[in-house]
DNA sequence: GGTACGGGCTAACAGCGTTAGCCTGACGCC
DNA sequence: GGCGTCAGGCTAACGCTGTTAGCCCGTACC
């Protein structure tokens, strides 16, 4: 066999680390995995138990995938987008936008807790992504904020960490959470109306 | 030979699943797990290289801890401590004890990345851990946030979300992190002072 | 001196990601 | 019809991981 299948379409020999494009036998398996992991966790996802999943054996995905990493960052980009349009529609008609992303976000994490974790648990393999797929991740977050860059951080540090808090059972069993997000958000509203664009809240 | 050393001196025989009571030499094994961590990263911490670097062989591990989650356990409760008194040393004498505290809790965590991590990174395995740890890890952030458990909690969020997102490399290379803190700071300042028991910041 | 035991050792197992090398079936082409 | 190409499977195997079983040696105590 010549090269593999999962080397860009374009000019195979040439690249090196670019994120693969997907032929639809790989696109399959990236599915697989991401509804494994959704379901059994990051444990499940060997590559043995995908390749089960799917009816072959664990060395097969290779002629598909690179190796693990290259799989992960598939089903990241997946997730991001996902995660993306979830925010996106759930402040496209809110009267509360800024409500209405917490809401979307905290709820995105708790509904897809595997998911969530693989995305921003841990160093951004970027070379390995589809590209654009962080940033369609964090627009709702960057329209929130009306293009101020500072506050939109310290948005998504609180709400990320909030979440992660909250997903790991870092607070006590008796802690008001919703209490601790309205408390949050409406500390950092006040800075939201403000600056250059200002937005209805 | 009778009972493992790792178990509790007490009563061996009943206890299951309790917080061990380290002997010396135990705690010798955790302080190289917490120095290798520390060093090399997560990667390097296999019960392999661990007992390389104490010059015995893996199994030998297993005569002093029961496992590599209680290890790690172990290297937890440690880091709690070690960070609990880096904020309380950092906020005791502060003029601005919640700027202090921000400037403690990031320069801990730049400082000992792989520690943080490991610390926060995934659910605690609280039955493994020393019993007090935690508190006294999350015991000065209590104190600035003067007894307003959401605001300590939305407080703890915001600086958890900064800290990991930094440490993963999530922020553009371009931001002023050093401004989204302050900007995150003084959203949550108005808050502080007012409930109950008010405090100078 | 005998016994208990702390603290080391080797050998081995199952599961992990991954590679090398082989085979089969479908397709285009002369 | 025969041939070459190649997508997409396969088995066997390697080195790594955490972990267990079982053995052995030195020290301390009665």
């Amino acid at each position: 066999m010549g090269e593999p299948t999962w080397a860009a379409a374009g000019a195979p020999t040439t690249v090196r680390n670019v994120p693969m494009q997907l032929t639809p036998r790989g696109r399959e398996i990236v599915d697989a995995a991401r509804d494994l992991l959704d379901r059994e966790g990051p444990d499940a996802l060997t590559m043995r138990r995908l390749a089960e999943s799917l009816g072959i054996r664990a060395p097969s995905l290779y002629k598909h995938l690179p190796d693990k990493d290259a799989l992960e960052a598939a089903v990241i980009s997946l997730a991001f987008e996902e995660f993306g349009d979830a925010l996106a529609a759930a402040t496209e008609h809110a009267d509360d936008r800024l409500w209405a992303l917490a809401v979307a976000y905290r709820g995105f994490a708790l509904d897809h807790p595997h998911l969530y974790r693989l995305m921003t648990g841990r160093p951004l393999r970027r070379d390995l992504l589809a590209p654009g797929s962080e940033q369609r991740g964090s627009r709702a977050l960057d329209d929130a904020t009306g293009g101020d860059a500072d506050l939109g951080r310290a948005l998504w540090a609180f709400a990320h960490g909030m979440t992660v808090l909250e997903l790991d059972d870092r607070f006590p069993r008796s802690a008001d959470l919703d209490a601790a997000w309205r408390r949050g958000v409406d500390s950092f509203r006040a800075g939201v109306a403000r600056p250059r664009t200002g937005e209805r809240s």
